[in-house]
DNA sequence: GTGAAAGCGCTAACAA
DNA sequence: TTGTTAGCGCTTTCAC
């Protein structure tokens, strides 16, 4: 019995102790007709005597079908998490198996992941991606692909997003609400449709105001904590600095909430901070922050819808989806001078 | 030039175009000596024009080492989400990249599904992997697999664990503390140490109180929401109700929640309730759940660590971690009769 | 310095 | 009904 470098036990393995040829054993375990019911009971026993179990690679590399579908991301924090869940919500029963595959996150790697990651496994491991957070519109169409939270632009991807537009301005008008006019906003990842409309619906809340824009109110945050805390000192260093902040995802307000508790600043007394996903983390922060819920698991699972449809070669009418925003109001926001 | 039955570029394509071999090609990729410099960049520009990636699953089946960690779910629900994100902190900077993959959770296949996923990828796809809550104590040996949150009875697996039987304690110790005589459990999965535990948790509480057990109050809840829905019911509709009850993991005291304010019973008013996990979720709920935490990320870190030092043929000196817990009260618990 | 050939574990067409 | 063979995309001897 030949043995491989490693414990698994291998198809041959199978064949050589059940005295029959490797096909054979294939052939039983695809269920394929022209086996005799005796020699596939014996096989069958041999297979699970031995705990046999084909290997997903060897296996993916002849076929053209996996029925696997892949959620590629750049890091597992609490955004792509959430989605993740959503997504396994639609694989549930579908007859697909979900793979989640992180890039690694090099520094190097922060644009074009997504392309690397797809060549690595489409066509191969995976019959189609779900990508979250793209930092590129288009990817060499290696297979059907479908974009949550995409890259700008109009992109040729099939996308579903959340309603940014509307949910800044929600956020933002909620401080105008309470009678915040200094206002300040972390803004996102430049290259992220989500990131440039929220900043749009910051923009139109105070258009429809009539607040003007102090434009060194804003500050980049890019989504990521530590530049998020730089941005808040920055604005709560100011000569004047903002009696509120709209930072453009939760981990960017978390982070404020930090800054401003190591400057002394209380939170909602002298600064009002509203975030936006509304990830579950954000319902734990001291004060409890306020923020823009998006359907963070609907996204996931209607993108993993989409994606077997597409998969299934089904034709989809719209390929671009848009959920609604609502407003959470916990207790990192106040009136002003309140 | 030879085209692949989906859009991928392989290696053949790539060698087609430089008017090379393909394994100078894979020479060039894998830094080899013994290719002119002339051809290793002629062959670069042509790979990155054509933006050629190794595909994972081919390069796996040749190769013993491949630089992935598996993390094995049954499914991708709030326990084992907080994992992976531990899991992929301690992946950063290793220069191992991470898949999560999740059996599909099939009904049958609820016993042994970390076999087969196992079986499936392990010696082909991954280096290693970590197995969160498996339903069995042994896997053959594959190769290094690590176990969060394991089966009962002596593993011989390396396991990640937290104190269960202390959480448990802490959990019945605040509400004995409470003034609560009559306290409800609804237990974990049976085949769960840690379920075992929290239940040895619950006894050696009552024990210590001299407050004696009524057998009748304990209730299976499997984890499973729909399991817990259930119990509860079972115990709010009794002759004698408890006036609190002890949910073995956050997705049962959720739903305990949710049944109490069906029933019409005021938490904490008539009826306290402490969960375990401390699940970002738990924080959310209404009225906030009272729980145990467990630092499930750090779980996740910490057998990603141990999985790494096992790859790299260190010789681990204790192979069974055990992490405290701690009891984090909120809003769901009370004093009794208040 | 380069390419031909074998083989990783599996499936499918074809022969026996 | 069964086995032989070729080949999926890649890496690695081993000739040239």
């Amino acid at each position: 019995m030949t043995t491989t470098h490693n414990g698994r036990v291998t198809m041959q393995q199978v064949a050589a102790e059940a005295g029959v040829s490797v096909s054979t054993v294939s052939k039983v375990i695809n269920g394929r007709y022209g086996v005799a019911s005796e020699t596939s009971e014996h096989v069958n026993a041999v297979i699970s005597r031995l705990g046999y179990e084909a290997s997903l690679v060897a296996r993916s590399l002849r076929n053209t079908r996996t029925n696997v579908i892949g959620l590629l991301v750049m890091d597992f924090e609490p955004f792509s998490t959430e989605v993740l869940k959503g997504a396994a919500d639609a694989i549930r029963g579908s007859g697909f198996e979900l793979v989640a595959y992180s890039a690694g996150g090099g520094v190097d790697d922060h644009i074009g992941w997504e392309s690397r990651a797809l060549s690595r496994v489409m066509g191969t491991l995976v019959d189609g991606a779900v990508l979250v957070t793209p930092t590129v519109t288009d990817v060499r169409h290696t297979g059907p692909v479908v974009a949550v939270d995409p890259h700008t632009g109009r992109s040729s991807l099939p996308t579903v997003t959340s309603d940014n537009l509307q949910g800044g301005r929600l956020a933002v008008d909620h401080l105008l609400g309470l009678g915040h006019r200094r206002i300040g906003m972390i803004t996102g990842r430049p290259d992220l449709s989500s990131a440039e409309l929220r900043e749009q619906g910051y923009r139109d809340a105070h258009a429809a105001a009539g607040v003007p824009v102090d434009e060194s109110l804003l500050v980049l945050g890019g989504y990521d904590p530590e530049q998020a805390r730089e941005a808040s000192r920055t604005l709560l260093t100011m000569a004047e600095p903002p009696s509120a902040i709209f930072a453009a995802n939760d981990i960017s307000a978390l982070a404020t909430l930090e800054v401003a508790a190591e400057l002394g600043i209380d939170v909602p007394g002298r600064l009002s901070v509203v975030g936006f996903d509304n990830i579950p983390e954000s319902a734990l922060a001291d004060p409890p922050l306020t923020t823009v819920q998006q359907p963070m698991r609907q996204l996931g699972h209607d993108a993993v819808a989409m994606l077997i449809a597409l998969i299934s070669g089904a034709e989809i009418e719209d390929t671009h989806l848009t959920l609604e925003t609502t407003m959470v109001a916990r207790g990192s926001s106040a009136a002003v001078g309140r």
